[in-house]
DNA sequence: ATGGTGAGTGCAGTGTTCTC
DNA sequence: GAGAACACTGCACTCACCAT
């Protein structure tokens, strides 16, 4: 498994904009002048040149290379003395000028006054000028070289389209010299004849090479950005010559499409094998992405963050030891118990299953009901823990990634309490992470408000005594009994009530001591917010009720008009 | 707006298999 | 991924009641 799966789009962003633009070049060819540059003589009376402005137009100008343009004989030797320098250390005797100049680090070879760029510049210019140099003889001789190493090197990029070049392209060379006197066009028919010949296994391995030839070269032709491949393409990959072999009668696209259908009906454990090297891929996509960026600066690509889909990636991590979710309710192993009947599922409509199996659990026991209830509590239970167990056993950017992509649990969500810790370590109050985390409805280490209201004190007190009451009914009575208490008991809740706020204001006046003066502010703009909440709230409450109230009214109009016949439909 | 609480409601999300 | 039909869960919220 790569271990950097996702590539941010920053990233390639930073690609982007770490490339010139043409244009930006095209300044730099305004802005140096003629003048500027003149051929001149230096102190020491060496002669000195301008660049050309084929040169120019080559190089990445800055503001400053302008200004240090003048070569002397002095700085073309210390140049040649700090090429020497870079060249011993990384030249192993088989690399290329373009291939060291990129491997090069010219911040070690510029010197003095003269950029990178400036130093690059020149460094051409003195390649191009030992080629003009050079004999015709040297010249054969170095070209005889490269021959010898490759004799390919001068044909290579000569593509090949069709099976059958292809075919004579391999067996030419050989044929030739079997046949030193045959000529070269004719050697080529007899050729073509003979691939006619070939079995028709033989034949598919020379399409097979054809269609990859074609592809690379409609890739790079078309110029769009490479997408990542999915699992079923290197299924299609592998798959099709033999599948083309077996069913001739299909074209290459029916057997694309029969490949697809194939990979589709395959077992989980089979995927596996192509979902991997859907993933072993994926640097190399990334590279693709990279190198077409810096050949397309001016294009904004993002770079494709899941190469596997989600799927593939649950039954990746299910395969690499990832416990499966088990059904969620009773109901749901109930549901699933009778799917797995192969004679429910042939003999009744999809759509009806679930008509079918509401009606039968309807038809359960209770007590049977439990039990599958139980047994979803304890399959849920014990998945809690081997989830737990194998997430704790996987490194921590492997467990973010996981739980990112497949929408895993998180370790928190698998801790035994189920309910949510509303109030937060002081330590942890300031990291702002989460919109609701901003402003929290309370302050950790806030004093709860106490009762102010004597009434309340007596429903908190009178309450618990009328439990075989509802809700509403309980407060209907303890508000009769309010009212019928004589207002020397009154007293008593009252007193209770005036204690609590006293207590509440000491307990808030000692909070707000312990409080750093940005804790302080923080508090009160959270209690600002607080009261802001409510008095909305209860804005659009009234609101809603005069709504529901004219609703109410509209309905009834309604009604009086449909009786009335009044309505849109009964007109007509 | 506040205290209290249970019942009820609405919504989002989960699960099942299969097709398009 | 949506949609088909259904059950279920969990959460947030409302409602009922009253006096201060």
């Amino acid at each position: 498994m790569p271990k950097k799966h996702v590539v941010e789009a920053s990233s390639s962003q930073e690609i982007v904009s770490g490339q010139r633009s043409p244009s930006k070049k095209r300044k730099h060819k305004e802005v140096v002048s003629s003048t500027e540059l003149d051929t001149t003589f230096s102190q020491d009376d060496e002669i000195t040149f301008k660049p050309s402005q084929t040169e120019i137009n080559d190089t990445q100008w800055t503001e400053a290379d302008k200004e240090i343009h003048i070569w002397t004989v002095k700085h073309i030797n210390q140049l040649m003395n700090n090429m020497e320098e870079a060249i011993m250390k990384l030249d192993d005797g088989t690399r290329t000028c373009t291939g060291l100049e990129k491997a090069i680090n010219w911040d070690e070879v510029k010197f003095g006054r003269f950029s990178v760029y400036e130093c690059k510049m020149m460094w051409h210019r003195i390649q191009k000028k030992v080629k003009r140099h050079r004999t015709v003889s040297e010249f054969y001789n170095a070209a005889k070289q490269v021959l010898d190493q490759d004799p390919k090197f001068f044909i290579r990029n000569q593509k090949r389209y069709t099976a059958e070049e292809l075919y004579v392209e391999k067996k030419l060379d050989d044929f030739i010299e079997a046949n030193p006197e045959t000529p070269m066009q004719q050697a080529i028919e007899e050729l073509k004849v003979k691939y006619e010949n070939l079995s028709d296994k033989r034949k598919a391995k020379y399409e097979e090479k054809s269609t990859a030839v074609k592809k690379k070269i409609t890739k790079s032709s078309s110029n769009k950005c490479p997408k990542p491949p999915q699992p079923v393409d290197f299924y299609i990959e592998s798959k099709l010559p033999s599948v083309m072999e077996k069913k001739p009668e299909l074209s290459e696209f029916q057997a694309i499409n029969y490949c697809r259908h194939k990979y589709k009906k395959l077992k989980e454990s089979k995927q596996i094998k192509y979902i991997n090297k859907c993933i072993d891929h994926f640097p190399s996509y990334q590279e693709e992405v990279i190198e077409y960026l810096s050949e397309n600066p001016e294009k904004e690509v993002k770079m494709a963050s899941n190469y596997i889909n989600k799927n593939e990636m649950a039954t990746k991590w299910k395969h690499d030891g990832i416990p499966h979710k088990p059904p969620g309710t009773g109901y749901s192993i109930f549901a699933q118990n009778i799917m797995k009947d192969e004679e429910f599922t042939q003999n009744n409509p999809v759509t009806e299953y679930f008509k079918i199996i509401s009606e039968r659990w309807k038809e359960v026991p209770l007590e049977e009901k439990q039990k599958y209830n139980e047994e979803s509590h304890k399959l849920k239970e014990a998945y809690k823990t081997e989830m737990k167990e194998k997430l704790l056993s996987l490194p921590e950017e492997e467990r973010e990634l996981l739980t990112k992509t497949v929408n895993l649990p998180t370790l928190e969500s698998l801790e035994p309490s189920t309910k949510k810790k509303k109030t937060k370590l002081i330590t942890d109050f300031w990291k702002p992470k989460l919109k609701e985390d901003i402003l929290p409805a309370t302050f950790p280490g806030e004093p709860k408000h106490k009762i102010v209201n004597s009434y309340a004190h007596f429903v908190q007190e009178h309450i618990p005594t009328l439990s075989g009451h509802r809700g509403s009914d309980k407060l209907k009575i303890l508000g009769e009994r309010w009212r019928q208490m004589a207002e020397e008991e009154k007293v008593k809740y009252l007193e209770k009530a005036k204690e609590c706020e006293a207590q509440y204001q000491e307990e808030l006046a000692k909070f707000k001591e312990s409080l750093s003066k940005k804790d302080l502010a923080r508090y009160e703009e959270i209690v600002k917010n607080r009261s802001k909440k409510k008095s909305s709230k209860s804005k659009t409450n009234s609101t809603i009720t005069s709504n529901k109230k004219a609703d109410v009214h509209e309905e009834a109009d309604g009604a009086s008009e449909v009786e009335n016949g009044t309505g849109d439909e009964d007109s007509d």
